[in-house]
DNA sequence: GCAAAAGTGTTGTCCTTACACCCATGC
DNA sequence: GCATGGGTGTAAGGACAACACTTTTGC
């Protein structure tokens, strides 16, 4: 319907020059802070920095930096982790922004959030700057900034996500067995799942591919060992129109 | 484990004058873009303005402005709303930023989308700056900046949202007939429902309350009037643990 | 043989889907 | 009386939750 409206043009005079129209804008500094969670020895870890402020003396803080001026900001979540850790091919997700006026100790400093999940034995870090180090989730208490307020934030929309997609698999070796599996879904979801239920939804979804190949050197009875078909899955994305809240 | 790590601090002196570092980092202008959709006449429609820049002359464009130097994102969203429309009290969720290098002509500018769902009819939009208008969403073909990406990515956000919290019961009357819910869910996943299932998971879910009253003025047999029991939605807010991908 | 975890099946309940007929009203 | 949409029920299938015993291995 609107789109035959007739331009009216009296209102005001089109701006003509679109750079002297920023160049009016006020500035703002723009980081980026990396959320990054890691599974390793059933537990859910998060990769932290020690602050390098004075204010925060001794406090861990996130993987962040400011923001290049003519980068994306997804960009500079990746460079940060690259610069920071060595990590790379790693799917980071925005999450949100955080823009208090006094989060920063400095001066006025917007961020905005990114997190993932990898596999810590898959990517090695390099370059430990700063004393970088994976934590257990559950440990962390006081952080920098607003650094543990953006932390629980990313850790339930990880929580959400994971119930969703199955990032989980990226998390474990090539070839895994159902309960690393388990203990992976609940260490994310901090909850315990019952086994057969657990192993029925899965083989139900019909995502594993059986190796035919066993645990070794398990002090019980060796588990099957599985990969994850990631084609298949791509395949069956789901297409849904339920309402269920 | 890594509390106890001792603070090692030869790596390098810490940052006493956290201003200082701040003001070394690179400002960036930064804007809010406002996705607002309504519902009207069983179409899910869109509130865009006119682009006052002449380089998108006659294109619309979202509601959008440049955020203040000490103001929070989300407030500045706000308050474009408010001074571009006189709209109050309306949620705003953030979804993302877009910050591609050349997204503004006029040079680089990051924005961070807002988006919302309102009831058109209770909402008057006072001062029509620079033409506000709704838009028929399914008919917007062209806008200016990224502006169409932005509204893309706010409308797949707005359609998973539906399916998994009650926003729709604020789009409707007060007292609405569940043809008008449904009329809305349709509008918005853009699907058919079936009238009979549709009814039956409403009422299963037990937030509607009967008012005993009737549509009036119809051609056709009237149906019933419900409001929407916000309380007890409140009380049950799902908490669930499935895993469903 | 014992400890530890792997592996397995059934049942009841609930949710979802598909589907067809009568009812109340305005005209 | 007819057009329009309101209102209703059932049956089948699928998903989920709860639950206990046997098997295999290392030691």
């Amino acid at each position: 319907m609107n789109r035959s409206l007739p331009l009216i043009e009296e209102k005001g005079t089109l701006i003509q020059d679109a750079a002297e129209l920023v160049s009016s804008y006020p500035r703002t500094a723009l980081t980026v802070d990396c959320v990054i969670f890691g599974f390793e020895e059933n537990e859910l870890k998060v990769l932290l920095i020690r602050s390098d402020l004075q204010a925060y003396h001794g406090l861990w803080t996130l993987l962040g930096d400011v923001v290049h001026s003519n980068e994306e900001l997804g960009d500079a979540a990746y460079r940060v982790l690259r610069e920071r850790t060595g990590l790379k091919n790693i799917f980071l997700e925005e999450v949100q922004t955080f823009s208090t006026p006094d989060r920063h100790p400095g001066g006025r400093v917007v961020t905005a959030a990114y997190y993932s999940l990898i596999n810590i034995r898959h990517h090695q870090l390099r370059r430990l700057d700063n004393e970088v180090h994976w934590h257990n989730l559950k440990t962390i208490q006081q952080m920098g900034f607003d650094h543990k307020m953006i932390l629980d934030v990313c850790y339930q929309r990880l929580q959400r996500r994971i119930q969703e997609h199955p990032l989980g698999f990226n998390l474990l070796p090539d070839k895994f067995s159902l309960r690393e599996l388990q203990n992976l879904y609940e260490a994310i979801l901090d909850i315990k799942l019952d086994r057969r239920n657990f192993r029925k939804k899965f083989f139900s979804m019909d995502f594993l591919i059986d190796t035919e190949e066993y645990e070794v050197d398990v002090p019980h009875r060796p588990g099957k060992l599985y990969k994850f078909n990631f084609e298949k899955y791509q395949k069956n994305q789901k297409k849904w129109f339920g309402i269920d809240f």
